[in-house]
DNA sequence: AAAAATTAATTAAACGTTTGTTTAATTCAA
DNA sequence: TTGAATTAAACAAACGTTTAATTAATTTTT
């Protein structure tokens, strides 16, 4: 791995953690093991490597339902379906970055970042409407409100993962619970998910 | 409003528009146009001025559904919707303080104060659980899973609302809209969560 | 009630750290 | 031998906090 991608890395973890304000880049140097000159070196400085730390990782999460949306072999509820594993499977596997997301989102700073990065997630968020739309133009869902229908996916994931310590207190677990790691959770808000969806959106649904 | 009060609502703004760590103590004595010094005079440090804040804010959302959950004159539905109701109406009363808290608690920072926001939550937390599963008991509502259900409630109404500009993209409006001004937004999540809870949760819904 | 004494509030300045970044020297690789 | 990589040191600026002096308010004493 070289230097560059060791300070990305190093970054991400901090930025997760603490936050960018409250991670120094002292801090970052000493977790990548590396001066502390060199990341004004290679990235110019603190926020362009944050700019480059998002653009970096948002290449992971780049139209990935692109292609689902104009599947025809399957319904429409399929298709959600696997959107909702697949963001559930994203946020276990990297939920530092979707916190930082959201927590950048939430902040009334670097406004051209925080442009950027809702770019970057209304790009699936636009898949995933057209996956609802078609399927209530297909009778095979009610008429619902779309874009909160996605927001109540998205939410619930978001909001059970957003803090372990308050997932523990919700779900009346003992310290030694770690949400991240559990399959059994994961596997929960699957279930639910789908639950919630197929009550919400099929219409012959009893 | 005494000098403390004015600190506390400065203190109040700009954490919320720019974290706790993004807030020097020189902006919030500009804000409140006080002398910087008057910040330890009062509470002793930054952080203890941040623990009081969420202690004085937290007074106004500490157990407001708990004498909910014991009325019988009301179904359990009746009493979910003013659950709804009352979350949407304090989000965007102050989506500042809850955008503060939620990204506390998604930092890696300040174990105790997480501890204590984490309680405050769980208190109303526990009330609408309750409200839930008497509903299950009762035959009113389906055997869900109570705990994701709220998070579901939570969850779209923090998602749709922790950052402006997200917000419009989704909702595909201009530059002159202000979700926390909007009438229309207000009734839109309401109408789209009732929905929600109503299929997920009624047995005699078709 | 006036004066004196005491406490509280407020200030500008300075404190020592830590911040992000730059410099200039040095090592490494091509 | 040239250019890139790496370093320790230094930079000015900003940070949270403290100090010491002054003003304002309150209490006590006359």
């Amino acid at each position: 791995m070289d230097k560059q991608t060791v300070i990305l890395s190093a970054a991400m973890k901090l930025f997760g953690q603490k936050g960018f304000e409250g991670t120094s880049v002292r801090d970052i140097a000493s977790v990548a093991e590396v001066n502390p000159a060199m990341i004004s070196y290679y990235f110019g400085s603190k926020e362009k490597l944050f700019e480059k730390l998002v653009e970096h990782k948002a290449a992971y999460l780049k139209g990935v339902f692109e292609e689902l949306v104009n599947n025809t072999s399957l319904s429409q509820m399929e298709k959600l379906t696997i959107v909702i594993d697949g963001y559930i499977e994203r946020m276990f596997q990297s939920p530092q970055f979707n916190h930082l997301l959201h927590r950048e989102l939430s902040l009334e700073r670097r406004p051209q970042l925080k442009n950027a990065i809702s770019d970057i997630l209304l790009r699936n968020f636009v898949s995933v409407r057209k996956i609802i739309q078609d399927g209530v133009e297909k009778g095979e869902f009610k008429k619902v409100d779309a874009e909160l229908t996605i927001a109540s996916v998205l939410g619930t994931i978001n909001h059970m993962l957003s803090s372990e310590v308050m997932c523990r207190k919700m779900l009346q677990k003992g310290k030694d619970f770690n949400p991240f790691q559990s399959k059994k959770l994961k596997e929960r808000i699957g279930e639910h998910l789908k639950q919630l969806m197929c009550s919400h959106l099929l219409v012959n649904n009893k």
